[in-house]
DNA sequence: GTGCTTTGTTTGTCCAGGACAAATAAGCTA
DNA sequence: TAGCTTATTTGTCCTGGACAAACAAAGCAC
């Protein structure tokens, strides 16, 4: 069962390690040396594919591969995320317990139970303190579980099309309709993470905004055409904690050249906690920014 | 403005084309060109990008690229898209204008009015026939249009945010709970296409199989281990027309390799439609063809 | 003419091994 | 400790060669 192999294009479409870093790996550390078909081709085996995701994971961590490649197995105690220049923005939240059960849910792959308590979830709370008390703190959560190993890609996965569901139905439930400001929902390419962009998206229309969500992935110029047509007051944008953080200011940049000066600029998720300031973007590091500054925009265009 | 410049590696992300492709190209038909820089590296200019992203969609649609490439400007005649060989699966649909009217709203940026006729449209025709006659075309309208070069990338993100949100909406309102088969959807790496993961999940939910979404863009091994994890009698991927055809077969051996052969593995969506049947795999080159493949499944598991 | 096989051409992907700059760590000084 | 300078690590790019799969063209039987 565990025979299958892979082809370079193969390990390269699976653990995101381009074919020429798999090629200079094994000619500099000696790993992974892959067997060879009749043609002289590289030839993975599962369990090489294993270990490179491994080591993947850890290098998105803060760790080197020099380093990783040598460990016999005591990676797994390598856990440690040493990515310690941005310690714990978020807090653990007030009730860890609930969060842990529905997180629970998930590990035991029940995803119509998720789906009911989180639905429960929402009447109880409402979608306003649902999304800032139950949706965000539990994806933190996950993102943690996943850089320490504690929860396989496929349940992460399932964490994410699930709760995509709950806010989605959620958000369409409220009253649409021409209101204003009128607000361009999306992200840049290589920002695949459409999560945060639905709970922004939920809290703005709570604020009786009207959301144009245009998914993920926009090419900048894009953007700006998108905003002309919809003759949008706001674009705001999302940027994962996982998108790298030294290309963000040069985008924003490049992307408020392409908009009118009358139309706001919004950069907002855990990606751009590290960026600076700059004129004429505005970041929303947390939620609440975001709340606050959309009621700033109502005081001033009344 | 059109001073931006390019390294290989964004060419790479823009247009699809492989750093390899593009070093072949240039040594073998002397296109693209691009200058150095004081390293001795390629920079290609955005007219250079331009081109190449014209070329690359002509190939897609069954054109080769040596041709393409001498050819000056009279590729826009080349428009016809030769992809004779397996000519229009889809009839343009039997209420053409009703579908223009909707593909109208979009191109106007009436996200509350094509979200509002779509739901008419369900509670008129019911889901099935919704997801057949209504989905099914202006999805296939919508591609159409982007291989004519005649609708936006905005207008077509906005598509698909906005009739995702309809089909997930209608999904959630089917009864839930354990049922059979249980059938993992998703898709392989590179295939990001969500629209025909959701339709054919809405007519399996419909015919009371339990589906288990997992979103786009799993790894092969990590679909073995979510379909163990879950137990499922089914895996389902979904392959769009965008997706290389040439890889398809390889894939689906590889993961056929990976599953208990107790397991079925069905692969569906535009993109197999060229792809050679397979001991092991069920193809489904249609919406109808999943359908009836379900009650088959149904009919030999009492 | 149509349907099939064989032969030639096109095309994408892989390989090796060298080079270099950006990112990071280590060493040093104030 | 903070800031600077030097070393090492590491990813990406380069060239040019090779080959097999996909495709088109030519040949042949019917």
């Amino acid at each position: 069962m565990n025979t299958a192999n892979f082809n370079i294009a193969a390990v390269e479409r699976d653990t995101g390690l381009s074919k020429d870093v798999l090629r200079v790996w094994e000619r500099r550390y000696g790993f992974p040396l892959p067997e060879r078909d009749a043609c002289g081709e590289r030839v993975y085996s599962a369990d090489q594919v294993d270990r490179l995701r491994l080591i993947k994971r850890l290098m998105d961590q803060g760790h080197r591969p020099g380093k990783l490649i040598a460990a016999p197995l005591e990676e797994l105690n390598a856990l440690a995320p040493r990515r310690n220049r941005l310690a714990e923005v978020l807090p653990p939240a007030n009730d860890a317990s609930e969060l842990e059960e529905l997180l629970d849910l998930i590990r035991q792959h029940d995803a119509g139970g998720y789906t009911q308590a989180m639905q429960q979830r929402i009447a109880r709370q409402g979608l306003q303190r649902f999304v800032q008390d139950t949706v965000a703190p539990i994806t933190w959560r996950v993102g943690q579980a996943w850089e320490s190993g504690n929860i396989e890609v496929f349940e992460e996965h399932l964490f994410t099309e699930l709760t995509k569901r709950v806010l989605r139905q959620s958000i369409a439930a409220l009253p649409g309709g021409k209101r204003r400001p009128r607000i361009i929902l999306t992200s840049v390419p290589e920002e695949q993470h459409v999560l945060g962009l639905l709970m922004v998206e939920a809290l703005f229309a709570l604020e009786g905004a009207e959301c144009i969500p245009l998914g993920t992935q926009m090419p900048l110029l894009e953007i700006a055409r998108a905003a002309a047509a919809h003759q949008a007051d706001i674009v705001a944008l999302s940027f994962s904690v996982a998108f790298p953080a030294r290309p963000i200011p040069g985008l924003l940049q490049q992307l408020r050249g392409l908009l009118p000066a009358s139309m706001a600029l919004w950069a907002g998720g855990a990606g751009v906690q590290r960026t600076p300031a700059m004129a004429g973007v505005e970041l929303l590091h947390t939620l609440d920014d975001a709340v606050s500054t959309l009621a700033d925009w109502h005081r001033q265009h009344p």
